[in-house]
DNA sequence: AATTTGCACAACCATTCGGTTGTATTTATA
DNA sequence: TATAAATACAACCGAATGGTTGTGCAAATT
């Protein structure tokens, strides 16, 4: 199996969304995404782990406390992506159209 | 854990990215899609259980041969949750940015 | 000095994932 | 009619996932 760790695969797990969307408020301590969480720290830090791992947080140490900072311009890959697929996706509808039209003038 | 068959656990395997390209371009059937993918057409047909279960691609049997078609508007929530995010990214340095520019004021 | 807090590391666990092989069934085709 | 093609269904497999508990350690706090 191929070594997977990309944006895709980081976005994919819902709280692993959720600890974006936390963080796209600005940087937080673990135990703040751990907050109202429903899952315990060392769970967060896994997700933290795989987040960082592929670009998308940044870890900076203060102290004892750790901070996570969001990195969210990794998720251009994905927009070009979704944009690359649907372009193609429309011009097939384009090319219809124009089969159909064609066909109608004959 | 929680049922996961969303459009972002969809496009999280690059097979299925691969599958979602080549259909962008048009309806094809499994052997098309099997095609130089280097799988079996049983690993394939799990794939596109998958994005079919999410509503990515319909199937449509025609005689002995099944045609997929990509469905890509679901992508739209993709998206959305990208925009969402790094809107509120980008609003967090504006106040970074106001919060410097402030305090040369002073 | 004692205790709490924040975290790292490791082991464990059930489930899912991504793929395979193997068999059976239906549908075209030579 | 025999055979090839397209698929479906199920079992299996190793590895990854998403979590847990448990232990230990350094840094603050009392």
């Amino acid at each position: 199996m191929i070594e997977r760790r990309d944006v895709f695969q980081a976005i994919a797990d819902p709280t692993r969304r959720m600890i974006i969307q936390k963080l796209s408020r600005g940087a937080l301590n673990i135990g703040q995404i751990v907050a109202d969480s429903g899952i315990t720290r060392q769970g967060i830090a896994k997700h933290l782990k795989v987040l960082s791992e592929c670009g998308m947080i940044s870890l900076t140490q203060k102290g004892r406390e750790q901070f996570c900072e969001a990195r969210l311009d990794q998720l251009d890959e994905v927009i070009d992506w979704v944009n690359a697929s649907r372009k193609l996706w429309n011009q097939r509808f384009e090319k219809l159209d124009k089969f159909l039209t064609d066909k109608k003038k004959q």
